[in-house]
DNA sequence: ATTTGCTATTGGAACGATCCAATAAGCATG
DNA sequence: CATGCTTATTGGATCGTTCCAATAGCAAAT
């Protein structure tokens, strides 16, 4: 059980010097063909690793990005994480993915472990209520941070925000309904007062209102069991509710199991409509329409732009708001079949 | 723009040795209360961070614990990813969790990252066709290594392996349908020849031999999209079929969401159990039978394995079983309501 | 033959913590 | 008042890299 190789014992190896080997470990194309080939058969021989902490002590990158998500069980966010994760790893950047399960302190102590570890940049979908500790220590450390999915900070020059257009989204799914004959369509789920409820809510509360219809807000937690509840909610205090929105598609899941567990059924008896478009929409029955977030496409872009940010130094712009489109799928369509 | 300030300066703005700081940073009795807080002092008004890197270098832990998962959109990783981060979080580790998205390729870049950034130890759950290069990485890296639930790599000594009791669990499950009168029960999902499928099928094989039925196996991905596909599968060509066993709870989805299309209904028209019992099984319509296996429990227990190993250097046994239990819901019960 | 201009290589000084051995301070004891 | 004993504090060496300035080697130009 002896000790590590370092590149001294790689450069006595190959009888160059520790110079010489680190700049084969940097690629450099200063160093002749044969000596390179030389040191990286050391390096073999020897089980060589690389010591990243001593590198990054001694000032350069540590190649890490901290992904700080607020609910990575939400497929979601996973999706989110797990594409953003590929992207950078394609250049060369680890990312260290970490769940807040929406708790502020838990949340705030995962950032200072990651300042602590000397990340480059982090990616944050924030959790609610957080008091300015998260970003207060962000802000010190003085790298590169992307708000993502929620605004919460409202320093967007430190922590430029990028999201999705959530109230086309809605607006287009609104209108959808109406057009498919609806005419008292609720709108469930989303936490009270949020910028995100209020957003997502916003286009279907314009749009009925240019349509003269009354809106039907019923609001709570975005999870599959408020969804089942609410389905129960609705059939008994509003029976002539016959289309919903829902905050997210795990809500409209929730919703169409309740109505199912009923005898309802989305598509032929009530018209729905999700938020985020998951891969599972397609997989049920009947297939769930949504307002496509495409979250893959969103999280390369993500990438993309905190790569120039941290190799070129270019700050990307406050606020970003990428497209949305609506899926329409069976439960929102007059035939189901 | 200045740099980040050191123990050096803490101590000057302290009036202390830079040792001294050392020492409150690692909460040593041994310094006098009215120092240490004078030293506490100083480190929030210069905004002090400590440098794990440096501490590294010098010999201390980093205080990292890698992750790898094959599939972390599945929501059965998720849940074991997330509640082991935050088992660990507990003792003041960070998880870096990983997603090699089954190529070992991307698996071996993941896992040579970790070692680079010093991990003090990996829990793995596999890719298939490996190769040596992962495990053989990680033994030369000489850390606690903890294979989960799926063996891969052979040597139980150097990578304990623990997962749970899937046998016994499919033979209570295949009992299950026997008992509601199921006489042609299928077994859809889990590709060929992989240890948990063959383990996952094993009971179900061994309860249908015992009561004289014919076994019906239809193997593939792990999916939803491959149980809807069988569902039209079954439906045509095995039209006798009353019940399945799935390799998992996607499958199981999948399944029901093709039955329903063709306007069959589990419960009612067949009856169907899952594997894992994720947490949506009790919130789809109707709910989802499954074989519980308490991921939450087991990513704990894990947890705890890993910190006496790292702590205390107990090496836990090569193998452990964790067990499961049938929950049997509306899918596999003769009444829907 | 000397100078210039390259390229390839090298020693040494950082980086910021930890930890050991040494020292200083305080205090009771003989 | 010297001695030992405990407790609190400290300087210096060290970890494994990177990077700078220096140097060696060698061909072309003067």
């Amino acid at each position: 059980m002896k000790r590590r190789p370092t590149i001294m014992d790689v450069a006595a190896r190959a009888g160059v010097s520790k110079s010489t080997v680190s700049l084969v470990l940097q690629g450099s194309k200063q160093v002749r063909a044969e000596t390179r080939d030389l040191v990286r058969q050391a390096m073999a021989e020897l089980g060589y690793v690389y010591n990243r902490a001593a590198a990054t002590l001694r000032g350069s990158s540590v190649g890490l990005v901290g992904l700080v998500i607020n609910d990575l069980r939400n497929p979601f966010f996973t999706e989110f994480a797990t594409t953003l994760q590929m992207a950078l790893a394609a250049e060369g950047y680890a990312t260290v993915i970490s769940n807040s399960d929406e708790d502020p302190a838990l949340q705030a102590k995962l950032v200072a472990s990651m300042i602590e570890h000397g990340v480059n940049a982090v990616v944050i979908s924030p959790a609610y209520g957080d008091g300015p500790a998260t970003f207060d220590q962000l802000a010190r450390a003085g790298i590169p941070v992307l708000q993502v999915l929620r605004q919460i900070d409202d320093r967007l020059d430190l922590f430029p925000f990028s999201s999705f257009d959530y109230a086309t989204g809605s607006a287009e799914a609104a209108r959808h309904l109406i057009a498919q004959g609806a005419r008292r369509i609720a709108f469930v789920g989303g936490l009270e007062g949020r910028a995100i409820t209020v957003e997502r809510m916003s286009g279907y509360l314009a749009e009925l209102d240019r349509a003269g219809l009354p809106a039907l807000q019923v609001q709570g937690r975005a999870t599959r069991a408020f969804g089942i509840e609410m389905a129960d909610h609705l059939l008994a205090d509003h029976p002539d509710c016959d289309a919903a929105i829902c905050f997210n598609d795990l809500v409209a899941m929730g919703l169409m199991a309740g109505f199912a567990r009923a005898g309802r059924q989305p598509g032929r008896d009530f018209r729905l409509v999700g938020f985020d478009d998951i891969e599972e929409c397609a997989q049920v029955w009947p297939q769930l329409s949504s307002v496509s977030c495409d979250i893959a496409d969103f999280a390369r872009e993500t990438a993309g732009t905190l790569l120039t940010w941290m190799k070129e130094g270019r700050v990307p712009p406050p606020e970003r708001r990428a497209p949305v489109h609506l899926v329409a799928r069976a439960s929102s369509l007059g035939e189901t079949e």
